[in-house]
RNA sequence: GGUGGGGUGGCCGAGUGGCGAGGCAGCGGCCUGCAAAGCCGUAUACGCGGGUUCGAUUCCCGUCCCCACCUCCA
């Protein structure tokens, strides 16, 4: 059975098959950096992390290449705002940051982010503006085309025309007569409201080193070209995937769509949109203000559980979050775990090709249902157990390589924890806990059993929780599997 | 107004024309000195009203409600 992908173009379910057999070619939207991630940046890309390692599972090398942002109107306005008299500097936002200072520190923010639960990066990790030669030849193009134009005013803008692509609509299947009128309260020179610039003229006010010479004149460019010019560049004019959030959709995938296809690219196969995150019900959003950011869910809980929570729903459905989430994802997070730390030995080697179950496989390549994936991997640790309790040793480790696989596969190997197994501090711990433990042993074979579950209770309000097993005492600390 | 996605048991969340995924929480049991962990069992779930059908949560029609996008958005 072949991957299946739901492609928001044509609105189907479609067999994927790449371009190239055995290499799949793949751009994602990454940030505008213009402040910290919230969860729903995350979300995303561990949307295409896991689409991404899938791929990779299933054979094919994958050529990723995920945006960076760094200019843009909210970039110059926050940059311009640090400068203003009476601002006050904030920790994110300090006085008088250029605008490049400030879009360079919120990447690294962002990289921070996606580190810390185990997104790994794409192989390339362009920035718009190290590509604006790029956006001066598809522009031309564009021109050239009949497709774009110079704003009839002297604001030195290049518009996209609209009404000259007949197409333009396609990717979210509306007509432009039927949407809504754009509150434009400046047309400026373009010929029909929803045209969109591809380039800005230079304003008065506007940092000079925020713009570049061009054929039109000074200025800087638009939002969308960014993505057409750097996918094409890196990806070749015709490419597997392009993927984003889904309310990226319009207009700026539609836009890029209209760009690229216009200066006659073939551009993406298959267009994937993953769901927007929702804090009890409502759209996280920086407008509304009802933003969590991965730092606050990272104090909630351990790395891995905040990842398991972003990546446990089907990726096309909205996710919810509501306090308790995360503990829950914890909670099943640690039941995986403990059972592949007794099924496995110290040390394993996974060679993931050879123990991926058919169910899991399957609900995989059923465009990534993840949900029902988790489901056989539970299924796979409660079996393991059962084996585990019946005393029988190879069921139980074949079925712990498939749940380590499975968790490989989800990213959920590679989320860095906080190693608390070495170092000064893990030793003396390490001292002081087995002393309280041999004491319980000596205690307990006395059968004294007050003095037993006293040490136990203590060890337990400290967070070290005891666990009595045939071959003695074991201890881990709360949260860590 | 246009476009798209939804309403599933206490919560989260898949899925299917007929054997009630999975997780979390709860309850009962096994195990345990007692626990913990683990295992077993346990829920009269599919917004509402019609229709098609031997049979609908699943298909069709209607209806109510929710969410997203329509030039800041992952």
């Amino acid at each position: 059975m072949a991957l299946r992908l739901y492609d928001t173009k044509t609105a189907q379910l479609r067999d994927f098959q790449p371009i190239k057999p055995g290499q799949v070619s793949l751009y994602y939207c990454g940030a505008t950096v213009q402040g910290r991630p919230h969860v729903g940046h995350v979300r995303s890309a561990v949307a295409f992390d896991l689409l991404i390692r899938w791929l990779e599972a299933s054979g094919h090398d994958v050529l990723s290449v995920r945006n960076v942002t760094d200019i843009d109107d909210k970039i110059l306005e926050k940059s311009q705002a640090s400068y203003a008299e009476g601002f006050e500097p904030t920790a994110d936002y300090p006085a008088e940051e250029p605008w490049f200072a400030l879009a360079y520190r919120f990447e690294q923010a962002f990289h921070e982010a996606y580190d810390a639960l185990g997104v790994r990066r794409p192989r390339y990790e362009p920035r718009a503006t190290g590509h604006i030669t790029e956006m001066f030849a598809l522009i031309q193009r564009l021109i050239e085309a009949g497709h774009a134009y110079r704003a009839a005013d002297d604001s030195g803008d290049v518009y996209f025309d609209v009404r000259s692509w007949p197409k333009y609509g396609e990717l979210t299947r509306q007509s432009v007569d039927d949407m809504q009128d754009a509150p434009d309260a400046d047309p400026r020179g373009k010929r029909d409201s929803r045209d969109f610039a591809l380039w800005k003229g230079h304003k008065d006010g506007d940092p000079e080193t925020a713009s570049w010479d061009s054929p039109w004149g000074r200025g800087r460019p638009g939002w969308h070209l960014e993505c057409s010019a750097m996918s094409t560049k890196y990806l070749g004019e015709t490419f597997d995937i392009h993927g984003g959030g889904l309310d990226l959709r319009f207009p700026h995938h539609e836009n890029e769509l209209a760009q690229s296809a216009a200066a006659g690219d073939g551009f993406a196969n298959f267009w994937l949109h993953n769901g927007m995150v929702t804090y009890e019900g409502e759209k996280m959003s920086k407008s509304i203000g009802n933003t969590i950011s991965p730092e606050e869910m990272l104090q909630q809980a351990r790395p891995k559980a905040v990842r398991y929570f972003l990546g446990q729903a089907h990726y096309r459905s909205q996710l919810d979050y509501k306090p308790g989430a995360l503990q829950e994802a914890e909670a099943a997070v640690e039941r995986i775990e403990s059972f592949i730390s007794r099924a496995l030995p110290e040390s394993f080697s996974l060679v993931p090709q050879q123990h991926i179950p058919e169910g899991f496989r399957a609900a995989m390549d059923d465009d990534l249902n993840v949900p029902a994936a988790l489901a056989v991997l539970h299924e796979t640790v409660r079996a393991g157990n059962t084996a585990i309790d019946a005393g029988d040793k190879s069921a139980a480790e074949q079925r712990g390589l498939e749940a380590a696989t499975m968790m490989s596969i989800l990213g959920l190997l590679d989320v860095p924890e906080p190693d608390l197994s070495s170092g000064p501090a893990a030793s003396a711990l390490e001292t002081l806990v087995q002393a309280q433990l041999d004491k319980r042993a000596e205690a307990k074979s006395a059968k004294d059993f007050g003095t037993a579950d006293a040490i136990r209770d203590q060890l337990n309000a400290a967070g070290v929780v005891i666990e009595d097993t045939p071959q003695g005492a074991s201890w881990s600390l709360k949260g860590d599997a």
